[in-house]
DNA sequence: TGTACATCAGTGAACGCGCGTTCACTGATGTAC
DNA sequence: TGTACATCAGTGAACGCGCGTTCACTGATGTAC
């Protein structure tokens, strides 16, 4: 493969960015190499810098697309609860704090996968504002679920708490896989958010296969 | 520095401790050598492994140290509440969800800094049994400051809630230094904890400079 | 539509670098007498 | 307590390896006529 057609070049550049996407939430931006995420999309490592400038700018596509696909996932999942709040809720949480989800960071939430690898990046790193502008647009719709009389100030103050207890229920229960202590986080969270009691069963099956 | 009296080199393997517990909370086990953590304890790296079998060896010791630290200091502050429980947990509170914590998590709870890192070491290396440990014993310290009459099942669902909030707080807190998004989570979560409204003062600046 | 040629997407070897780990060596420490 | 010597904590060079990035090269694509 010499030179690919510029359509197809395109197409190249989108298969770097969803592996890399991938990737980079399972195994965290430095963990996984230039080469790697190539060969993931097909490609030889050397191609790279014709559609990148380095590898701290592809990081930062790649969060705003990880951010972007669950953006994606759960206006699917609100639209499906058809303008009933507390459905939607309902169904959000019940895929997101979920073995599942917890198994399966590469396809998941960003917010929690990347949290920790952008607070250690330098401040001028091009992903830090990506992923502000992810979790701030998270948030943002998640608040947009809570109940319609609630007064704007409470459903905001709710809504960063509720975020921080589903990101860090998820991370908690990631590192602690194994033991029964993460499956118990993710339910006492799952129960808090739902006003269910915690031996109640989960909420019926999420309708993707991915989490999140 | 030939060879060291066994009084000194057992002062050298503290040494090396407790510069990899700070270092690996800050940056990550990953990023942090060898040769730098041996150099933050006053050494060459050649002695490391008269210390240690391996760097998985020494981050799993790191970890449980750094687990210990952040045990003690809430064993001090909740002593220093004299058995008023809900002021003790006003103190962990107001010590943990700060921008000072924030700001230096090399001193701070090993629950919220190492969790990526754990989620992603392999099942079989030896900081993940030692994690899952430190963060049980947190839970439960925790669960030591709910009111004395809540039931004993719903008091430890409440802990992991609280827990799983707190330290994802924190986690997303840190994501976003920088933001006015960042305070914004850490005062909507103390405020959540403390049953304040987000526009109170916070309590009293806790007793320790080092958070968590 | 055909032809001639410039462009450039992708390849794979190579770069300098830092990593975890090993090892021959040094010389003060610890011990046997 | 003194002496002789074995032990071993720490040093620093070296190992193989994988990293991000560069670059000369290839040959199909895109374009000018």
């Amino acid at each position: 493969m010499a030179r690919a057609s510029r359509a197809v070049a395109s197409q190249h550049k989108v298969a770097i960015e969803e592996a890399s996407a991938k990737l980079i939430r399972e195994r965290g931006p430095h963990a996984v190499s230039v080469a790697e995420i190539m060969a993931n999309a097909g490609l030889t490592h050397g191609g790279f810098y014709g559609h990148f400038a380095s590898k701290d700018d592809l990081v930062a596509v790649a969060c705003r697309r990880a951010f972007e696909e669950g953006d994606q996932r759960w206006d699917r999942r609100i639209a499906s609860a058809d303008g009933d709040r507390q459905a939607a809720r309902r169904a959000l949480v019940a895929a997101y704090l979920t073995p599942v989800h917890r198994d399966h960071a590469a396809e998941g939430c960003a917010a929690a996968a990347l949290a920790a690898d952008v607070a250690r990046e330098d401040a001028d790193k091009p992903v830090r504002p990506v992923y502000r502008e992810g979790l701030s647009a998270l948030i943002d719709k998640w608040r947009s679920t809570a109940p319609a009389d609630l007064p704007e100030a409470d459903a905001r103050q709710q809504a960063l708490v509720e975020v921080s207890a589903m990101a860090g229920a998820l991370m908690l229960a990631r590192a602690t896989t194994g033991d029964p202590l993460s499956e118990a986080i993710l339910d006492a969270t799952r129960a808090w958010l739902l006003g269910e009691d915690v031996d109640e069963p989960a909420a019926e099956p999420a309708p993707e296969p991915a989490a999140g």
